[in-house]
DNA sequence: AAATCGGGGAA
DNA sequence: TTCCCAGATTT
């Protein structure tokens, strides 16, 4: 169609002038444009940079990913959240040594058969990576198009989300598909913003239906979401002959594979000290004897409010009998503290090491 | 179509 | 505070 013809050269004009360096521009490693694409799935530019610069020191092939220990990829993940991502990373190399002779696939379609690749990162990886005129479609594509089009309904229904993706493959049809594709998302991330867009700076503002009809920000149209649910929990400072408890989340779940204090959420009508002495029973068979609380920090997941209660807990002697945690270790206060830990779980480490 | 799955930066 | 980010997967 013509209307992308002009539309792809004022935007590839504009990205040739404009485009951020960032460090997975500066490769043309298929590998390296994979890892970034999976760190930036709903994470800001700005925080991925040092998780990527790391990872790709520490991880520099997919072999070395194949073969790396999990707990050390967590290690290296923890802190940017969505941490299915880096168990599906490393299956995935795996997956690419055996079936694919150790080299990521070009196609999407075969893209898309790893874990933890669907239809974004496999358009992004085929297009950046290996120049196929594959379609993309984020958020920073869902909001420029809705505005572009003046597309005055919910970003989220199936009919709109199909007519995204065709105005995407169309546009991705031509030359340097890659380019195309990070020039809308750079697009989005720099001019197109949600709040307040600046359209004097946008090099397609003349062809845009939002902007002539003098709204732009209140596109793009999205149902408003339900407000998280408020979680209680407790979690247990343990100590036996100067170390302490450190328990592993189970894979799977919510910050599977990371490790904290062990505790629980509380059930109706229980007191923190009550939920810690079941909590520490049910889950590591532990007898509570002393409960001392030293705080509370809170916590805001996307969908979920949490507080946690920190609890020093004094417990019987007695071997440890696991039962909803994956692992368990008794560590001083520097190996606790260089587990792969989730964000709520050092902000709890931090009561427990400095109480108020 | 809705829910789950993190964390943090910007407005 | 609220929003939302170079989404994937399960229910």
């Amino acid at each position: 169609m013509n209307r992308h013809r002009a539309l792809r050269r004022a935007l590839i004009e504009w990205y040739d002038r404009n485009r951020r360096d960032l460090p997975w521009r500066r490769t043309r490693d298929p590998y390296a444009i994979w890892i970034s694409e999976t760190m930036l799935q709903q994470t800001r530019v700005e925080t991925v940079i040092p998780y990527y610069e790391q990872f790709l020191r520490r991880f520099p092939t997919i072999q070395a990913l194949a073969d790396s220990d999990p707990d050390e990829l967590m290690e290296r993940w923890a802190g940017l959240g969505y941490y299915r991502r880096a168990r599906n990373l490393r299956a995935a190399a795996v997956k690419i040594a055996h079936e694919h002779d150790g080299r990521l696939p070009e196609e999407v379609d075969e893209l898309r058969g790893l874990p933890g690749v669907g239809r974004y990162t496999a358009g992004a990886v085929a297009s950046i990576a290996f120049d196929r005129p594959a379609p993309i479609v984020d958020g920073n594509v869902r909001r420029v198009f809705s505005r572009l089009f003046e597309i005055r309904e919910d970003i989220g229904s199936a009919p709109v989300v199909a007519r995204l993706w065709e105005e995407a493959a169309e546009l991705a049809r031509g030359a340097r598909p890659g380019d195309l594709n990070q020039a809308v998302m750079e697009l989005g991330a720099v001019v197109c913003t949600p709040r307040t867009p600046r359209c004097q700076a946008c090099p397609v503002a003349r062809r845009c239906g939002a902007r002539a009809a003098g709204d732009p920000e209140a596109l793009p149209i999205k149902k408003t979401r339900k407000a998280p649910r408020e979680v209680v929990s407790v979690a247990g400072w343990v100590a036996r002959r100067g170390r302490w408890l450190a328990a592993r989340r189970p894979p799977v779940g919510l910050l599977g594979g990371l490790w904290e204090m062990p505790g629980g959420d509380l059930e109706a009508g229980e007191t923190p000290e009550e939920a810690i002495g079941r909590a520490l029973r049910e889950r590591l068979g532990l007898v509570v004897k002393e409960v001392r609380p030293l705080g509370s920090v809170s916590h805001q997941f996307s969908h979920r409010s949490l507080e946690l209660h920190v609890l020093e807990a004094a417990v019987a002697e007695g071997r440890v009998r696991r039962a909803g945690y994956d692992a368990h270790r008794w560590l001083s206060r520097r190996a606790f503290g260089a587990l792969p830990l989730s964000a709520i779980a050092q902000k709890a480490i931090g009561l427990a090491s400095d109480p108020r």
